[in-house]
DNA sequence: ATCATTGGCTTACACCGTTAGCCAACCTCA
DNA sequence: TGAGGTTGGCTAACGGTGTAAGCCAATGAT
């Protein structure tokens, strides 16, 4: 019968998410850490625990607040589209292109659910199954499909000379229903 | 006009990377530093580095050999099956399964290709494209959609009632040529 | 017999996340 | 007004990480 983390977060816990989204924007995601960020606030490394009880937690709320941002874009992505899936599927793309830390930090390990902003992840998914019909089964798929191509393509792991756009084409094409 | 590093490892050096195997099948990525595989060979971790430059190499090394059984497993599922594509599906989704720690340090980081053993990134990719009748787009739209699926399931990203099956199958067939 | 190479070793450095405990400033309430 | 509790800083410290420097015994070649 304990209280769970407050969902609303302290205007201060605020001010260090956000300093910390702007380390991992700026410098990358193993510049993220606890002193490096205490640096950025003017505080010492410590003191983070006054508000926040570990590292996880801090990734976790950057992670909901991504979510979050993402939710919308894909929303307004879909909203009146004529190709919903291809606007979707740019949205995804650039998303990670202009956010390659934070999509890495999003992406990159498992998550503990109970530390996100609940059904934020439902949020985040339901324009692609609305994209597809309700199909679940094919909104994974695609989703799987999306996370491939960019996970894949910010880690360099495709030939230099591949040609990503007609490859998103062609499995966009494939699986659209 | 410098030596590159010489193909063929040592014998020391094969050890260590054998016990380096060892160490993450058994313990898991996080297990694997430079100490924790000193333990194992009972010498002390500056040892290692009269073998290897640093740990991004004893990681190569590894990686390599990795490559080296999926494509020999790739190749294998290929031969003289009636579903060229479902096999090597089959193979790569179960490769993940029984390797997960493995299968995340190949993936999950970008990799210094001049340290990898030359051409086995391509001999792993030539199954692929092979099924595919030698589209390349195609086969980099499958295996990002073979990727995804895998590190989404290891990650747990999908819902737990998620019909993985079903989403492979959906995802296959839509890509199949 | 001498000398170089190999492959161990210890020590040490700078970084990491995190805990313990101290204390000044502030807020609340009698 | 004064007392007491809460908030949010601080320092010091612990055990972990990768890795550099330098010492030395055993081995092997000239």
């Amino acid at each position: 019968m304990t209280d769970e983390q407050p969902d609303v977060p302290s205007p201060r816990v605020r001010q260090i998410v956000a300093a910390a989204r702007e380390l991992v924007e700026e410098e990358g995601l193993d510049a993220l850490s606890m002193r490096h960020l205490a640096d950025r606030l003017g505080i010492r490394a410590p003191s983070i625990y006054k508000h926040l009880p570990d590292k996880r937690a801090l990734e976790h709320a950057l992670i909901s607040a991504t979510f979050e941002e993402q939710a919308a874009l894909f929303e307004a992505a879909l909203a009146g589209s004529a190709d919903p899936l291809g606007a979707l599927a740019t949205a995804y793309r650039d998303f990670a292109r202009r956010h390659p830390h934070l999509y890495r930090l999003m992406t990159q390990r498992s998550l503990d659910r109970d530390r996100l902003n609940p059904g934020i992840e439902e949020r985040a998914a339901q324009p692609m199954v609305q994209a597809l019909d309700g199909d679940r089964d094919l909104a994974r798929a695609v989703w799987a499909f999306a996370h491939g191509m960019t996970i894949l393509e910010l880690d360099n792991r495709f030939p230099a000379d591949a040609d990503l756009d007609a490859a998103w084409q062609r499995g966009l094409d494939a699986l659209r229903p």
